[in-house]
DNA sequence: ATTATCTATAGATCTATAGATAATGC
DNA sequence: ATTATCTATAGATCTATAGATAATGC
């Protein structure tokens, strides 16, 4: 029987007993909280072990190496992002809205989900620079929220006035991407509106969209 | 006479022959290249050195630790965009533009700086998280340009048709900042206008603010 | 009998220094 | 005589492993 290890370098070990699923769940929720507060190079191997409770030897059981760890962390993120996402997304929740409700509860969706996603996207963000098959998920990620995003747009084309709707739907989901991400998850520096409340930062954002869409109500 | 190292932890020695200042500048330039490419963590002391072509030993001559010469690089890295973003924002060089001229303006400059700058900001970003000074330097800097662009704004605020032109210009501002960061310094991933050469986004862009801003022609 | 964990440590890597050697400019 | 540089290495830190010990469930 060929060593596990071997086919597969980014292999997690299963568990034959409940001890063992306990520790990894451990270690996983350890090294995701280090990882998420001081990054990926700067969380030890053994600190991970001393906050799960757990010793180094334990990590290297259920781990083929520190890689394998983050790994598993980016792995765990984006399945559970898949599913949200594709529910956020589905054309049979937004039966009858215009485009301004389903801009709005994309923001709502993202306010929601921004705060628990941004240290995965820390770690993330560190993977994604040196792992290709790692980028290539974490963008089909994004895509996936945007093209859905983008059908349930574009199927409302007809409330659009502006002249070249698919541009200015390109432009609108960039800035709403590029903004939420300054606001909750990767803010890159002080911004006008960090202290305007949720309510009308998202007012704002609405009415900026309506306005270059040139949406007719 | 007082060692200088214990006086100021940042400090680097000042050169006294020419030979030494061309070293330490060959030092800078390396570690800058490699900070961009690699980050802070994983250049190393010896490759910054190997690439300036000198030795380690040369190195702890010119700086006290690793950290110094990051901060020597931040440092220069503030000056330079100091002078540049006041020059940038000084009133007099836009008298008789409207408010679209100066949003043009702005994004031709961050276009034309933004390439040359990702690679400090990258070293900054490392730096900023770990040194309160350094993260206050970083955000006055940004705040400086956004200042100036907010005073140019609100001098021609009777071009502005929202009733509420305080909070417009900030969302439009922040909506500047978000996507220029997106678009040249650190993108978040694929965007939809990143194939849209950088005439078209631009017009975008401008025609965005006017339609939120309600700019009277 | 098998699976999981722990302790102790080898090996790799990197920062920083000590001491010897070379270049500079008065 | 002073300043700058180099070589060699001590010391710190971290990853990963080896071998001993403990827990699990048939």
């Amino acid at each position: 029987m060929t060593d596990p290890w071997t086919r597969d370098l980014h292999w997690v070990r299963p568990g034959q007993q409940d001890r063992s699923r306990k520790t990894q769940v451990a270690l996983l929720e350890a090294a995701a909280e280090l990882v998420a507060e001081h990054g990926v190079e700067r969380t030890t191997v053994a600190a991970i072990a001393q906050r799960a409770g757990a010793s180094v030897g334990a990590v290297y059981h259920h781990f083929r190496d520190k890689r394998a760890i983050v790994y598993a962390l980016f792995d765990r993120y984006c399945e559970m992002m898949d599913a949200t996402v594709a529910e956020a997304v589905d054309p049979a929740r937004w039966s009858g809205a215009s485009i301004r409700d389903v801009l709005e509860g994309y923001l709502a969706f993202v306010l929601r989900h921004g705060d628990e996603a941004s240290g995965f996207r820390r770690a993330g963000h560190h993977l994604v620079e040196v792992d290709q098959a790692m980028r290539e998920r974490s963008d089909r990620l994004r895509l996936d929220l945007d093209e859905g995003l983008e059908r349930l747009l574009s199927d409302r084309i007809d409330e659009i006035g502006h002249p070249d709707p698919a541009f200015a739907i390109g432009l609108v989901l960039d800035q709403f991407s590029a903004m939420i991400r300054n606001r909750s998850t990767q803010p890159a520096g002080p911004t006008r509106m960090e202290k305007v409340p949720d309510r009308e930062w998202v007012t704002g954002m609405l009415d900026s969209a309506t306005a270059y869409l040139q949406l007719h109500p």
